[in-house]
RNA sequence: UGGGGCGUCGCCAAGUGGUAAGGCACCGGUUUUUGGUAUCGGCAUUCGCAGGUUCGAAUCCUGCCGCCCCAG
């Protein structure tokens, strides 16, 4: 097996802290950091009130997963900690996903936990420890390319996750390692039925892991009550077609819940106005996109201008022009939404993204700059 | 209460004697570590109500109810 965690010295002599969610994935990259030969410190982050979120399988973080993940490291036999991340974690990722609501974006918790808590709270916590580096399960690889350290999607492209880790720095590219970036899912979930760990079976996470029940607007209106104000549902052209319960169920590019029949054509909402309380709605010809401004640009690269970008997770990158902080697609893009990411990718390899602050109509109808 | 028009699924709307299109909305599945999107499937034994004609009516006739417009 080739040395997939670049340790700098004879693997005896290393410490890889592993960060374990309870998942399969990073039970097996623990699973894998044990077997290189090295010390191994699992740790899984407290992040929320285990309440009524400890009930959902396939949550990350919460009491069960605690316990999968105590359970894996017991049977690898290496330590595990588990760090009280939970004030920290709704300081900078469930009040700012709260606020995002509020403004009228949309938000993408994961990017910023893996911003904020992850990349940046656990590393440091991987340094106190005197680890060599910080190993996760997410699937992307780090490629070292003539003594610069790249980041890249994953081998398998269905399960390529690079599109909510593009904030992650230089430095701490350096110092965090990927083993399962260059495996298929079912790699993985053999290995750790081979290795017999509990939870070789266990379901993917999915939905919003602090969201118990997947209705994330719930939470949000109740830390931001002015979300479930209700308002009205109008139409580019001016018309109210109908009301709607608080800006905060829409999202831009939503076609499904406005509840607004009698069209000859879907509508979709195309722009959000939250102090006006207003949600905006037009035919899918008005969410044509040309541009996207984009802010808190974290960049890996060299001075590329032709990149691919990715707007949404699960969109195909794009062809567009990279310039001054904003995205020109070559073709419109549709459903382009302010607080989601805009990921440069040119090939395989991550350039560097941000948030899209702004976008620019394609079609000669308005900006919906918000 | 003179004249004209209309009443088909939540909304829009085909269908004018042969046994209820379609779109929107809604619901469910698939997809998915954000929200969405997309896609697949479901969705009126019944045509304002009551009679009548007919082998057979949403489609023809009669009455009633409701709504709209023009007249007043």
């Amino acid at each position: 097996m080739p040395d997939i965690f670049d340790l700098p010295r004879a693997p005896g002599a290393c410490r890889i802290v592993v960060a374990m969610s309870g998942g399969v994935d990073s039970s097996v990259v623990a699973m894998l950091a044990a077997r290189s030969g090295a010390e191994v410190v699992g740790v899984t982050m407290q992040l929320y009130d285990q309440g009524a979120a400890a009930k959902k399988s396939g949550a990350c973080c919460a009491g069960q997963d605690i316990y999968d993940a105590k359970t894996v490291c017991d049977r690898l036999g290496i330590a595990h900690y588990v760090l009280d991340y939970e004030s920290r974690f709704r300081d900078s990722v469930i009040e700012q996903f709260a606020d995002a609501y509020a403004a009228g974006q949309t938000p993408i918790p994961c990017s910023s936990c893996n911003q904020g808590v992850k990349f940046t709270d656990l590393i440091a916590f991987a340094r106190e420890l005197g680890a060599d580096c910080l190993a996760t399960g997410h699937y992307v690889r780090r490629v070292v390319n003539a003594g610069r350290t790249e980041l890249w999607k994953g081998r398998d492209p269905a399960r390529d996750q690079s599109y909510f880790l593009y904030g992650t720095t230089a430095d701490q590219l350096d110092f965090v390692r990927f083993p399962l970036g260059d495996m298929p899912k079912a790699e993985v979930r053999s290995l750790a039925a081979e290795a017999g760990l509990i939870v070789a079976d266990k379901p993917d996470s999915q939905d919003i892991c602090f969201v118990p029940d997947g209705d994330y607007a719930a939470l949000v209106k109740t830390l931001r009550p002015e979300t479930a104000a209700p308002g009205d549902i109008v139409h580019v052209d001016g018309r109210v077609l109908g009301t709607h319960g608080g800006v905060v169920h829409f999202t831009i590019g939503q076609r499904r819940g406005l509840d607004v029949g009698g069209q000859a054509e879907p509508l979709y909402v195309v722009r959000l106005e939250p102090a006006e309380r207003r949600v905006i709605v037009g035919p899918r010809s008005a969410l044509a996109v040309s541009a996207a401004r984009v802010g808190g640009v974290n960049w890996l690269a060299e001075g590329q201008a032709r990149v691919e970008a990715k707007v949404r997770s699960l969109a195909r990158p794009v062809p567009a022009m990279w310039e001054n902080g904003i995205v020109t697609f070559d073709s419109p893009e549709y459903g382009v939404a302010p607080g989601q990411s805009a990921v440069l990718y040119e090939g395989e390899r991550l350039l560097g993204g941000g948030t899209i602050v702004a976008t620019e109509a394609a079609a000669a109808t308005e900006s919906a700059a918000a």
